[in-house]
DNA sequence: TAATTTAATTAGGTACACCTAAAATGGAGT
DNA sequence: ACTCCATTTTAGGTGTACCTAATTAAATTA
């Protein structure tokens, strides 16, 4: 029986790759058949299929034991990199070249990230002057895979009164991000948190305006940094 | 029997939908299995049953009759011109905005023009200035699918001495792009054809440029008209 | 420890877009 | 009218990525 080699390039694959890095955290944990069911939407016996084919594979993407879950390998973090580097080019390159609303790069980016070229990749980095940074505020990986990981914390975290400056918004709802955009809140702007009770937070943005009252729903796509 | 519908909207269907179109002439000429076989490097096989399924669809793009060929319903026109005109507008951004070499260009938007949304073909429609024309000289399909197809004929179709302007040159062999290109033949140029022989061209481009060597396999990628 | 619940896997499908090999069709030439 | 043969279609498969239902394994709870 000869080991039929799969097609490890697709767009299914790259969403699972993307799907393992993103849940596995800082520290690289295993994440469970249900996680990556959810994430994409998709059933748990798909994904079973799915891991069983990538780890089966010659050129293997990911360590995967069954019942245990499963993480990504070196070769399987870089290509996660790969494409979250894409999307997040093409994130800021819709943003600031073709003008579009914040809320609509998200979606637009997730299809096109497969499809781009290394070329189309290089250029659009070129025209963004080589940017650090997508709209949300999110660190767009280098064309190594390196990615710095800044020190920041939920805004909901918050418990006291205090400054901070808005690291980065949450990317996936477009509908909190239209209310974060009407509110002015955007990566770098300063917040004063005035306070924080159970289902809201009170915070003035920049300076002279009044304050704002964030349910706890919305604050919880923001992500912040204390004003050093 | 539960009529199961098929989806339509693949990158494939797209791709037989342009390809009818492109081989079925001005005149919507039926278009033959070997044909479309041939032009989409898939077996005659393939083809009959894709166009099976096309024409059985509810939503029919096509007229088809088993072995009398087929060609596009109205729909199906209207489809392949809107992502002609994805294909041709991608063009021509990849070479005026993201600088692309002329003879690149093509595969990438081959690929993108099934992937990008309304919202991106307009935003680049706009960043361009609404073009005519993508960088071989092809006319971009407008909005409602409406596009004039200019008068124009092969430069080899050429036999006497006379002036003419290059109309297009055509898009699907890179090398040959890069060829024209070293001899400074792209659309809008003007070329003095000094004669004709059975392999080759002699002509001169531009003013005072000495004559070139044009070999028949060379210059069947132009398309020309006479100047007025 | 035994019973229950939850998570994960296996088993057996479907749809799509291809493929090869075999059969059918119909037009050309005799 | 008949044979030939290129073209086209049918028949039967493959690989990818899903699905549901049934089963098994591992945690939890009693
Ligand atoms: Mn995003
Ligand atoms: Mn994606
Ligand atoms: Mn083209
Ligand atoms: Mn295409």
């Amino acid at each position: 029986m000869t080991t039929r080699r799969v097609n490890l390039n697709t767009e299914s694959v790259d969403n699972y790759l993307k799907a393992i890095y993103s849940l596995g955290g800082t520290e690289e944990e295993r994440v469970t058949s249900t996680a990556l069911s959810e994430r994409l939407g998709v059933a748990p016996a798909s994904v079973t299929n799915m891991l069983q084919k990538l780890a089966a594979s010659p050129t293997s993407f990911v360590e995967y034991e069954a019942r245990r879950g499963v993480r990504l390998s070196a070769a399987g973090r870089r290509r996660a990199l790969e494409i979250l580097r894409h999307h997040r080019l093409l994130e800021a390159f819709l943003y600031k070249v073709l003008d579009y609303p914040i809320e609509e790069v998200h979606d637009e980016a997730e299809r096109l990230e497969h499809f781009i070229s290394e070329r189309f990749e290089e250029r659009i980095d070129a025209k963004l002057g080589r940017p650090k940074f997508d709209p949300h505020g999110h660190c767009i990986p280098a064309l190594d895979g390196k990615m710095v990981k800044r020190a920041s914390q939920p805004l909901t975290a918050i418990e006291i009164e205090g400054h901070f400056v808005v690291e980065s918004v949450s990317d996936r709802d477009a509908t909190l991000l239209k209310k974060l955009k009407a509110h002015g809140i955007s990566p770098g702007v300063h917040l004063h948190v005035i306070r924080s009770t159970h289902d809201e937070l009170v915070l003035r943005t920049g300076r002279g305006s009044k304050p704002l009252h964030l349910p706890r729903s919305v604050a919880e796509a923001v992500r912040i940094r204390f004003t050093h």
